[in-house]
DNA sequence: ATAGTTCGTTCGCCGTAGGAAGGAAGTGTG
DNA sequence: CACACTTCCTTCCTACGGCGAACGAACTAT
């Protein structure tokens, strides 16, 4: 401890690729769960000499834990290493109108913590706070945080972000991150919901999907080649102003197809198909309805057909081969599906498949944590420090 | 000398690093042309004695040509390092249906040598002699070959790829690959004017634009995030198909949108307008009597308003933020496109920059040197699109 | 000339990756 | 039960690449 002026030995690109060795490391870890570290050397191609110090730390660290020897077929058994979910934890906060939930949640996407706080004061500060708080002790392991805003996105299509009384998306994200230290994604929550199905639900076994979102309005989740593509101004997957009927019109931020087609618009004619009280979920009365009522059958047929020539237009021009129906489109029954798969089916001219999305509520969340540890991990995408 | 028997020294991620620091060099000096190795230290952040036994490699290699000392303003001069776009050069293989184009561009895109061949015999031993023997002593600077076929894509969306007999394309990717032993890609032709004038055209500047080629059909390439993107069955562009308007109907691997609004189908009602040939160049001949007969200003402020719509649907669903004229569209003048950007921002949700095309023929070279030097560089696995 | 400045190169230290070899912990077999 | 045999993991050691530092090279300014 004479002179400890020394930090030579510059950190370019020598420390990056131990940090690639370590991250693809933990990568496999967390796909397989449990696993030797023999196994360890055929899924990352290291050798056993350069894993061992590398595992040492990570168990160190928390990230894996060692349970003893496993069964052995001929030879000394492997030692199990299970990777541990709670070493890697992620933030979910979801912006509301009136408030904000927020969620803390592992890296298998199993919820830890969850609150709903009302919107008081700075967004900033309210975030800063309730995170921290809801990590407790376990904040040392988070790793990111993912805010969800309806409709936020830079750019156009700003149309539901006033109500939450956001107008600028990106400050918060990057007050929040240099608050808290950790990287921060903001992002459509549509957007979320495509990522958290494909890292974990209808879409794990496909690199491209869209995500189609039917709420009050319309919108699309999009992936492509396993990363979500917001377009250039932020606006893709704004599938609620294609203009499919030259008849429709848009109004005030609403696009020409959404003000026909949406939750809203259908509850509209539900209501007036059977009067009684507007039904929180249009789609599924409507399905009820057409079973018995041939009027509510006809109209039934008129939205899968307007939904598919959506689906249709969508596959024309990115071709997603998957298509995923979430919000109130996740409603229909298998019947409905169906008849929606043979008409796009009749219309794309790719083979594209029609299923419904199978995370609900939790896909936002699953969403977050897919953007959160690839946020955490991007960090060393490039070997070189930048031009 | 006693026992050169060591070659172990595994080959993992040891050379790769050194790898990437080579290619980062080498795309520094690529977009620079002319500098010095002071320069490329400020490029690329490596320290200079690192880059003086890889300059050393490069020149050895024929990558630089050291040129001498430059002008000083104090000190000693920068030896000036031009970099030798003749060190690597590409191919680029045109499929029609009576005969094959090929052609050799270093990697300017400047080509160094051009032919056309009849097609006869074997398409995959046609390419593997003409190609061979079109660059000469050069061959070992071959970095990739692009194959362009019409209307390709692995999966749906063949129509086009019969005409020029070719059922698969990847057999014959493949086995061009193996017997030239360099990258070899194979993608639809309007995918690579894409590409091309996002790296040498319209769209050097941007990370996202849609190009809108109108010919018999109606096709899109599709640059997001840099790279072209072809969706799960690489039928991503087949904008032709969009079902913007019901009554349009589509017939035999014919598109709803391209049956009424294709170069084809203009020249039609042209013909109709003012009788005569059936001219080479419609929408140009169609410009030209609108300004002086109303019927056929009437008849380009229809065509305009589709496609208009057209882009408009493409704006909804990915949002490129710039489309490019391509093909027959890029013969509108200044007026009709200033009159097409008004049409797209009233309806497109977001900001949408609507200008031509600006390497007409030879955007489909541009994009080949594009495909085969990026194929190159990341040296990893298959170039070949889809599944 | 001499000093000053900037470029490029050689030298040598250091840290890391990974090969080789050896210890550890089991299962089968005589 | 001893003795191979197999497989897993670790320690040792070497080769190699990156880069800091010092040095030589080339030119300007005074």
């Amino acid at each position: 401890m004479t002179d400890v002026v020394t930090p030579p030995t510059s950190p370019v690109s020598r420390e990056r690729s131990k940090e690639i060795k370590r991250s693809s490391v933990i990568s496999a870890a967390r796909s397989a769960r449990v696993l030797s570290r023999a196994e360890l050397t055929e899924l990352t191609g290291l050798s056993p000499a350069t894993l061992t110090p590398l595992v040492r730390d990570l168990i160190a660290e928390g990230y894996l834990i060692e349970r003893g020897p496993g069964a052995s077929r001929a030879g000394r058994p492997r030692a199990i290493l299970e990777f541990n979910p709670r070493a890697e934890l992620v933030a979910a906060v979801a912006l509301e109108p009136a408030r904000i939930s927020c969620e803390i949640a592992d890296s298998d996407g199993a919820v830890i913590a969850h609150r709903t706080v009302r919107r008081t004061g700075d967004i900033v500060d309210l975030i800063c706070t309730a995170v921290p708080e809801l990590a407790g002790d376990g904040l040392p392991a988070l790793r990111g945080v993912a805010i969800a805003a309806p409709g936020v996105s830079t750019g156009g299509a700003v149309r539901l972000a006033p109500s939450v009384g956001l107008v600028e998306a990106r400050p918060v994200g990057e007050s929040v991150q240099r608050r808290l230290g950790v990287p921060v994604v903001v992002d459509n929550d549509v957007n979320l919901m495509a990522a958290g199905e494909h890292a974990a639900g209808a879409g794990t076994d496909v690199a491209d999907l869209l995500l189609l979102h039917v709420a009050d309005g319309i919108g699309a989740g999009l992936v492509l080649d396993g990363q979500v593509r917001r377009g250039s101004g932020g606006a893709a997957g704004e599938v609620g102003f294609l203009p499919l009927d030259p008849a429709d019109r848009g109004h005030d931020g609403i696009g020409p197809f959404e003000a026909r087609w949406s939750a809203g618009a259908i509850a509209e004619r539900v209501v007036a198909l059977a009067p009684g009280r507007r039904p929180a979920a249009p789609v599924r009365a409507l399905v009820e309805l057409a079973a018995t009522d041939e009027r509510a059958g006809a109209y039934l047929a008129e939205v899968l057909t307007a939904w598919a020539r959506l689906i249709v237009s969508c596959a024309c021009v990115i071709d997603p081969g998957r298509v995923l129906l979430s919000g109130a489109a996740a409603d229909l029954d298998d019947a409905a599906v169906d008849r929606l798969q043979t008409l796009v089916s009749a219309g794309a001219p790719s083979p594209t498949e029609v299923r419904r999305a199978v995370l609900g509520d939790q896909a936002v969340l699953h969403g977050a944590v897919s953007y959160a540890l690839s946020a955490a991990a991007s960090g060393l995408s490039t070997l070189l420090p930048a031009p």
